[in-house]
DNA sequence: TTGAAAGCGCTAACAT
DNA sequence: ATGTTAGCGCTTTCAA
């Protein structure tokens, strides 16, 4: 008595027709007369019948299926982008299997290969730096991969991203033209490029146009950890900094609330301008100063940028660079 | 010269074996001579086959993938659940596919159908409410459907919650118990069950254990968006209210710095007891006091849950209920 | 312990 | 416009 599925091949019976028609019916091919397409839809809405996507997929070697690896999606930074990959996505009829990595340059690999294996038609890689392995697996398959807010190592992949360089440097600008001669640069690992080359060349960029002198002392690193603020604020203000650059909100407030429980007064006594303009950015007391950087968009761009790919068409741009802005608020003067 | 795909075949071909001792030694078969094995591994190597899994999806009539239903991956509430769904799948190899519905009833049954055309082994549904139309289609698959942070309205599907009941009685009560006689209720849509019947009902318990009186004017139905608090701010204090408890975070934010702005003192003047203890309400001030619930434990025992039903293991627990709690910090008394 | 063979449900030439 | 016929790459009886 089990519930027995309903293949095209139960539909061509009863709409006496073949398979073949069934098929171009279900696929929206033209090559149908009316009649015909009208009895099999029927047949098709009395069956109940559903396609069986697992076979259309080994049949025609297309899954509309792509991989996403994502470091963490109960991160906002993160799960802003995969906000984005997913509603362009749908719009071009893909689903995305979503897979954690926590950065972790092991699961990288486990789970590119988990993907492929489940014969994905594309994937998008977020994480922090882009280790030799990962891009070894990359070049070995040709299923078409994008990062999306990674920085491409050697062009041989799709990425979209802002110009991070820039950003972290009119940021730093910012402070100094409003008068701080010590501006911090903080962010996480200087391992990864977008810390270690883009950013932090930013800064120096800064700092060499204004005439200041850069000091390895006013470079910090740290993870992305909210209570890490409290042991900035102190090395900050040892320092001797007057204002910072972060490049991470959650940090940005924990140096934020951690300099106000300590009386230091922002934006008067200490500027911080932070990076990606979150939500928290506007919930915290002084409002944050941010860069801000579309990120639902660089999820889109990544996933519009994919399905070009996938379809072969011509790779105008194999490199997306999104518009990134300043959002000033209460924590510079 | 494209470049060939290696399949099973090919591994039996070089390996001297039939493709059924291959797919026996890929699948740890135990049924394998330990030298055949080695035999078999080692072109395995070689030729650095790797099994397809469309094609064993087929065959076998399992995908190993399960899909999620969210309402919105970039709500840190719903992605702190996807997070726990995806350790737990992961734990047992199972790969999530991820679909964004918006909470949107018409998307929920697309993306349902559009899952089960993949085949997926089972489904996790987030949501706030349970369509009619959705609970059909539920019904009419034999797919098994967990339902995470989600009440079960008619106990067909498994279900993992906390009991919103009773939490929210003992939100209230604590804000009764600091003397306030006129504690207001804010929730998100009184039509979702978990508003409308469980927490609403914990309320009233609470008033009625305490001799309070139930007004309608106390209650307060908004969307969960941050600048909703402003607006709901003033109602409160027009409602007299001198506490409230309220369903999100987020809202709870914007009503304690809505509050802060008009000059109240929180909690002297006002208090508020939120709902998911997120970061974000460790990072405002006054910190927040919030009901605790196990977000990613919620996820995790779903998923768990989940392969118990794909496995058709004995379920002894298809409701499965996780304990709460209430964490004090500044903004009551 | 191993192999042969029949599918799984569909697409995609190729014919007609 | 429609049908025929091979597969796609694997699992799974059933035999041996």
């Amino acid at each position: 008595m089990e519930k027995q599925t309903i293949t095209i091949y139960d539909v061509a019976r009863e709409a006496n027709v073949s398979m073949a028609t069934v098929s171009r019916v279900v696929n929206g091919n033209q090559n149908v007369k009316p009649v015909t397409r009208k009895k099999v839809l029927e047949v098709i809405e009395r069956l109940d019948y559903r396609p069986n996507a697992v076979a259309r997929g080994l049949a025609s070697k297309k899954t509309t299926t792509v991989g996403v690896i994502i470091p963490d999606v109960s991160n906002i930074y993160f799960s802003s982008l995969a906000r984005g990959i997913d509603d362009v996505a749908t719009m071009y009829k893909y689903n995305i299997i979503l897979a954690n990595s926590d950065g972790n340059a092991e699961k990288e690999i486990n789970v590119l290969n988990n993907l492929l294996a489940k014969q994905v038609d594309g994937v998008i890689f977020m994480g922090h730096h882009i280790t030799d392995e990962i891009r070894g697996e990359f070049s070995r398959s040709k299923t078409p991969v994008v990062l999306a807010g990674s920085i491409d190592p050697d062009e041989q992949v799709g990425s979209v991203n802002i110009d991070y360089h820039e950003g972290a440097k009119e940021a730093v600008e910012l402070l100094i033209e409003n008068g701080n001669e010590k501006v911090a640069f903080v962010s996480g690992s200087l391992l990864d490029p977008i810390n270690g080359k883009e950013r932090l060349a930013g800064y120096k960029d800064a700092l060499k146009k204004h005439d200041l002198t850069y000091t390895e002392g006013l470079v910090f690193e740290s993870e992305y950890v909210y209570k890490n603020g409290e042991d900035l604020a102190e090395r900050l203000l040892f320092a001797g900094a007057t204002a910072a650059y972060v490049a991470d909100d959650l940090l940005a407030v924990g140096i934020s609330n951690a300099l106000t429980d300590k009386g230091v007064k922002i934006p008067e006594e200490f500027e911080i301008i932070t990076t990606n303009n979150s939500l928290l950015t506007d919930i915290v007391r002084p409002k944050m100063t941010s860069l801000t950087q579309p990120l639902y968009d660089i999820g889109a761009v990544s996933m519009r940028l994919l399905t070009k790919m996938m379809n072969k068409e011509e790779n105008d741009e194999k490199t997306v660079i999104l518009p990134h802005g300043i959002s000033r608020k209460d924590s510079t003067k």
